[in-house]
DNA sequence: TTTTTTATATCATTTATTGACATATGTCAT
DNA sequence: ATGACATATGTCAATAAATGATATAAAAAA
């Protein structure tokens, strides 16, 4: 990935494909690894260290912006263009699989 | 990705992928880079850097291996490990596609 | 003959991820 | 009320991945 910023090049990481998933729905740090962990059964997961850091770097970028936090708690949901460019990163990937599926022969 | 060796999860990066795919017909490196400019319509291009980098990788991880070579160009294949771990890599995405078109109101 | 394309390769640098660690509050059983 | 565990957020140093720049050399084309 490195060497050119993967969000300049409107690229999103797994990990960042799965946060800004997440926080389609309004949450906070910890249910946001929590959340990751149930819908893809446990295939992935997001460690404390990963979770703040991409945040940071989510919010940097204006994909993500906080809300009203309870407490300790910082809730964050997408932004407009958080959600553009997840949806964009969706169809880059439909079209990796196409592609994988065509030359495999596999079930797209 | 880093931190841990990402074949030793058994993912594979979406350069690998692709130089992967390119080996299910035996190729060398520069071919591989042009069929992989091709097959994305230019979406994903892999440079030499990259390229020899990866192939190194792949080779000592045996998800390929050296074939006849035509003089100064080195040929190689995806190997049978190699094939096995790139359809799992393509269930892994196909996957992720379904988790977000769940959740985002996409057709998956 | 000069230029471009083909073909392979390395190195230093930047970015991404994460294990280990630190901190603090809340909850629950004993 | 005391110890254990879950909740909740955060930093830092270390490792891995990708690549721009650079180098080399043969073959093909202009």
């Amino acid at each position: 990935m490195p060497r050119t910023d993967s969000l300049e090049l409107g690229e999103l990481t797994d990990s960042m494909f799965y946060i800004l998933l997440a926080l389609t729905t309004p949450r906070h740090g910890y249910l946001v690894m929590q959340f990751v962990e149930e819908i893809t059964q446990g295939r992935m997961q997001i460690g404390p260290a990963s979770m703040y850091t991409i945040i940071k770097k989510l919010l940097n970028a204006e994909l993500i912006e906080p809300m009203d936090g309870d407490g300790k708690k910082k809730n964050y949901q997408i932004t407009r263009k958080g959600r553009s460019i997840l949806t964009d990163d969706v169809k880059r990937r439909q079209a990796m699989v196409e592609d994988a599926c065509a030359i495999l022969d596999m079930e797209g």
